[in-house]
DNA sequence: CATGAATGAGCCTTCATTCAT
DNA sequence: CATGAATGAAGGCTCATTCAT
C-alpha cells in the first residue's frame, strides 16, 4: 500500500519553482508572468501548473516561508513579559510587515478573507488563530475595546497595510499614521 | 463670448458614453473592457478614446456625479448644529459608501493619493479638502487626536473601504466594525 | 458669370496648411499623421482634407516650392558653357537632392513614375521633361550612350538617392558611390 | 549530442506558418496583416508570434528558401568558365529577382544594410558576402573599376530593384534599362 | 465653406491554461 | 511525470476618411 512515491526530482523542481517566484515577487511583486517565473526556473509552464493550479497556490507556498518568521515573532510575544497593549502594537507592526512582503500582497489576502476555502485562505487563517489569541489575552488585561475580534483586527491592520502601500514612495510616516488609526482611532480619548 | 463652443452632438454623446460606463462600473467593476464600454453606447472605440483617453479619465467623469451628492453631505454637515465628533463621524460613513460605488474603486484611489496629478488626483484633492476642512472644525471642537489631518483621515477610511470591500459578499457588519476601528482603535481608553 | 470667387480666407488657409506640412515633412518625413498636420496648422481635419483629399495631393503642392528651386538650377545648366557630361552630372546631383527633400519622398515619387495620373505625376513630368531635355543636348554632344533615356535617366537617380537614403546615417560617401555607378557603372571601360 | 530536440509538431507549424507567410506575401505583398497569416495557417496568433516575433523575423525566414535558390546560383557562377564581366552582370541579374521576390522586399532590405543587426541583416550580410567574393574575382579578371565594392554592387543593384518594381506593372524593360546603368552608366565611354 | 466629432477595422501583443509529445 | 508548443480571446490604441453641425 504505497501510499505516494513522490519523485525526488519532482519535489526539488517544487521547491525550486516556489524559491524563484518568491525572487520574482520581491522584485517585481505578484502580478509577474507566471511564464517568466517558470522561465528563471528553469520548467516548463506545464510544470509549474502541476504543482501550482492557480496564482494563489503558489502564493500560498511563497507565504510559508515567510509565515515562519511571524510564527516566531507570535511565540515570542506570547511567552514575553509585556502588557496586553504593547504585545498587540507589537503583533500589528509585525502583522502589517508580513502583508507587505510583496508588492500587490494585500489584495489576495483580502480575497482569501472572503472566500475563506482557497489555499492561501488556510495559510491565512493560522495568523487570524494567532491574531486571535492576542487579542484573547489582551482582553484578560483590559487593553482591548469590546467590539475588537481576532479577524476584525486583522482585517484593519490589511487595509492599512493596503493604503500604506505606495507604489514608489514608501513613506513610513504614513504607515506609522495608519498604524495609530487603527489602534487609537480618530476621536479624541472620551474625557480629554 | 464663446468661451468653448461645445457642439451640441458631441456633449450628447460624451454624457452617453459616461452614463453607459457607469451603468458597467456598477455591475461589472471598475475593470470593465473599454471596447465594450464603447459597444454598449453604441460609438466606436476611437470616439471613446477622444473623450476619455485613459481608463483613469473615465473614472474620474464617472465620479463627478457621485461627487455631487457627497458635496451637499458636506455642504450640509458644515452647517449642521452638531458637536465636531458627531459630524466628522457621518463624513466618514459618507466617504466610505463614495469610496465603494463601485467594486474596484479603492484601488485607483489610492494611485491618485499617491500620484497627485492625475485626472482622478484633481477630484481626490476636492474631497480631500473638504475632509481637511471638517478635520479642522473638529479639532476646534476638540473631537480629534493631534495627529489626525485630512489627508489621514481620508487615506484611513480608505484603506477601512477597501479592506471592507468583498467581492460577493457586502458584509455591513465588517464596514462598520471597520469605522470603529478607525474612529476609536482597538485600544482600550486610556485609564481604563 | 462669375468664375470662381476664390474666398480670401480659403485661400489663406490653403497656403497655411501647405506651409505647414512642409515643416511636418521635414521633421517628421511623410508619413506624419495627417490629423497631426491640420491641428498645427490650426484646422480641422476635414479643411485639410477639402483642400487636399489625399496624402499624394499635399505632397504635390509641397513639392511645388522645391521645383522652382530646381528649375534654377535647370535653366542655369541650360545656358551654362558646360560639356554635355559635366552638366548631366551637376543635374543628377541636383535631382538627387530634390528627391530627398524628406524622408520617404522617393516612395511617392516612385509611384508617381508608374501611375502618371496622380497629381504627383503632373509635377513629375515637369522634372522629367527637363530631364529630358538635357539629355538630348547632351546626346548631341556625345556625352551619353543611347540607351539613355530622359524618363530612364530620372528613374536610376530616383533608385540610387532611395537606396542611399538611411534612416540616421546620411553617409554621404554611399549617395556619392551611388551615383558613380549610375554614370560610369560597375564594368571596367572596354579596352581597359 | 541532442542539441536542439526540436519538437516535430512545432518544427511542422513553423514550416507550415512561413509557407503560408510566402503565399500571402506573394499574393499581397510584404504589408499582410500577421494576424490574416496566422488564420489563414490555422493557427492562433499566439502560435505565430511565438515563432516569429517580428515582422522581419518571419520576412527572413521565408527569404531562406529564396535564398537557397540563389546560392545555387552563386556556386554555379563562382565555377564557371566565364569572364568577371560576364560573371557579375548575371550575378546582378539573379540578385535583382530575389530582391524581387515580393511586393515590397526593397524596403526591409534597405533597412537591414543601414542597421545590420536585425534577423535580416545576419541573412543579407551572407548574400553580401557572395557579392564581394565575385566582385573581388571580376576585379582580378580586370573587369570591374576600382570604386566598386560588394556591398556597394548589392546596394546599387537594390536601388534598380527597387526602382524597377511598380506595383502593378513588371515593365521588364525598365528593370534591364536600370540594369545598364548599373552596369555601365549613362555616360559615353571615356575617348567616344 | 470650415469644423472637428465620429467612425471602425485593424494593428501588435500578452498570458493563463491545455494537451500532444 | 515533465515538457513547452499551441491556444485565442481580449487588451489598448491609431488614423484616414466621412458627414452632421
Amino acid at each position: 500500500m504505497a501510499k505516494a512515491p513522490v519523485r525526488a526530482d519532482a519535489a526539488r523542481n517544487k521547491e525550486k519553482i516556489a524559491s524563484i517566484a518568491r525572487e520574482c515577487f520581491v522584485e517585481q511583486g505578484l502580478e509577474v508572468s507566471l511564464d517568466a517565473v517558470a522561465k528563471r526556473a528553469g520548467v516548463g509552464p506545464g510544470t509549474l501548473y502541476r504543482h501550482f493550479p492557480s496564482r494563489e497556490d503558489l502564493i500560498a507556498e511563497v507565504l510559508t516561508a515567510e509565515l515562519g518568521d511571524l510564527e516566531q515573532v507570535y511565540a515570542s510575544l506570547r511567552s514575553a513579559d509585556l502588557g496586553g497593549e504593547e504585545r498587540l502594537e507589537r503583533w500589528s507592526v509585525a502583522l502589517r510587515l508580513w502583508m507587505t512582503s510583496y508588492a500587490g500582497l494585500p489584495d489576495p489576502l483580502r480575497a482569501s478573507l472572503d472566500a475563506k476555502a482557497g489555499p492561501l485562505g488556510v495559510k491565512c487563517s493560522t495568523v487570524i488563530a494567532w491574531t486571535d489569541a492576542l487579542v484573547d489575552q489582551a482582553r484578560r488585561d483590559g487593553a482591548v475595546q469590546d467590539f475588537v475580534t481576532g479577524r476584525g483586527f486583522y482585517r484593519a491592520v490589511l487595509g492599512a497595510a493596503w493604503a500604506a502601500s505606495a507604489s514608489d514612495d514608501p513613506r513610513e510616516a504614513d504607515a506609522d499614521a495608519l498604524g495609530r488609526f487603527v489602534r487609537d482611532g480618530w476621536r479624541a480619548a472620551p474625557g480629554v
